[in-house]
DNA sequence: TATGAATGAGGTTTCATTCAT
DNA sequence: CATGAATGAAACCTCATTCAT
């Protein structure tokens, strides 16, 4: 791979896996085994490779997203579709959305752009017509959304201290996630 | 109030409310228009502090949660009271549970005496005998819990990217949030 | 003891016995269990306390010197004394004037006032004039003097240092140091 | 010179010839009209720049006394070379090591490594061997080194102090430590 | 006389960034 | 492309000192 990616892979990993939103550009520059002043050399700025990443890391997701959402899919297994690659995703970088936003309230920079997101209009509409049609119990579509992201999100955020909370190793919690996939999808649809 | 704990007030206002876990000692004095060395007159250090008010503030919480586990109610009544007390607490410090993660992974600072919670322990096998009685229905008390939590706490913590997507203003995500209390009860009973 | 003179003594102690002469206040107040603000109470500062606890020794140092030299005593007698005198006097705050240099010279405060002294000069002469009638060799008077301070302190000063190289303990140096005196005494006269 | 090393040499010449063991780094950098942060580039802390010189001076201190020690002149002439080279030395560096021993009680850094020299054991076993054949009087051989240390050493340090005490300005004072070399020699050996 | 609270000056260190090669 | 050297802007901490009681 070239440098340039390396670099953009590196600090995505440590960004966003292993959490550590501070990371200097020395502990990139040393985990990428690059020389630090080659990161100003690409991009200019620390902040701005974060952005960069970040930005990359977003519109991955988004376009996963926007693929399950806009496809022909039957509500149900829309639905199924949503929640593996959701939780795939969030499993990849656990602390790019729900950390950022500290960041976010803060230093008010990203999020800016946060707007209406098209793809979730035209699911909140589809969740809603569902309702209507009765494959799924009436209830509010917002609420039905948050509740589905917040049973998998929180989990895997939390990850540390739940697997300690409930003494469990690595091996036994991922397990527990897994098994959430189609846990959820079933108390969300009864 | 006496400086020291106006010191800690704010302190945990700009941790914890407005989760800038980053703030330096010089925004914190400003913050609560003292004197920066004051910081470190009362507290050695900015670190101090910190553990200081975050401790502090899972206490609080602990010991609240723990006055509802270990009462005598019925589950059900029980079960409101640790929604009403959970969601008003974690609404005064949205930032301080999730958000610490990422500084606990990293700097594996904190979090080393969290270890299984006995409150928590209590807790798990009350949901396991009401399952068996059947007040609730039967499935994974770890997953029931963690349900529980993550309904609860996730909307909270994405509050601001939440009320973007969604467009609504705060005054309408936190009628949103006030109505999850009752909702939340519900999807995880019935 | 009186307040006053027990931070002055505590000073003395920890300046020029234990050589800590950049001890903080906060040291001083600790060793002699009193609030820091009273160092400053009493002494207006810290700089302040130096210069008088600083003074005082010298001055004890000084008259007692004084007393040997303008003793009546022969001179061999009278050299003995001062050997006695000097070496008691410089195991008392062996850090006294030797490591004062240091800040002396960089921050050229006090021996300002260090100038001829009139003992000296005295002592001086009358090595001369004991040379001329033969008591002692002849040499410079000034070199004699300086062998003379220096056999006698540097050992002291060197303590912790010597004491390791030549891999004696505590006792054993005292001893040694002790035996010295004869042997100054021996050494310089012959 | 390359910066690095330019930075020690200033250091060194900070420390330990005009004996300012406090200088701040502020003042380090001045002295070698360099930025305040190269030093920590450089050198991480002001303590380890420390460290460093100090150790380089003693490790060339104690390289050209090892030469004269294990050389295998005639005795005579291994004291005289003794007592010129370690003159010329510690007025290189007078304040490196007696002012140090400050430093080192308090604080208790350096020093540990400080024991049993082999070449003293060698020097002193020499000594003693001379002392049996006759060619120098018989006393205690630490004795012997002792005083021939504090001889050369002491009027070095108090130089200051003496030449105000004894009204020599610099340039007298100088051709005096002069004289010593010889007038060292001939007290020790007679 | 004594003390706790508060302040400000001054020091060290860390870090992102720029420069020159 | 890449790097070592150099810089300057923060940030933190320590300390002597002052203030108010």
């Amino acid at each position: 791979m070239n440098t340039e990616e390396h670099i953009k892979a590196t600090a995505k990993e440590i960004f966003f896996f292993k959490g550590n939103l501070h990371a200097t550009t020395q502990e990139i520059a040393d985990a990428a085994t690059v020389n630090r002043s080659l990161i100003n050399y690409y991009f200019r700025s620390r902040d701005h490779l974060f952005e960069i990443v970040y930005n990359e890391a977003v519109e991955t997701m988004r376009s996963q997203l926007d693929n399950v959402i806009y496809s022909e899919m039957p509500f149900m297994d829309k639905l199924k579709s949503l929640i593996e690659v959701y939780m795939e995703e969030i499993l990849k970088f656990p602390y790019k959305e729900s950390f950022l936003i500290t960041e976010i309230c803060c230093k008010n920079f990203l999020l800016k752009e946060k707007k209406k997101s098209q793809a979730l209009i035209a699911f909140v509409d589809e969740v809603k017509r569902e309702m209507e049609k009765g494959t799924i119990k009436k209830t509010d579509p917002v609420h039905f959304i948050i509740n589905l992201f917040s049973l998998m999100a929180y989990p895997i955020i939390m990850a540390p201290l739940y697997s300690k909370l409930f003494d469990l190793n690595k091996e036994k919690y991922k397990e527990l996630l897994s098994e959430r996939k189609a846990l959820i999808f079933k108390l969300i649809t009864e």
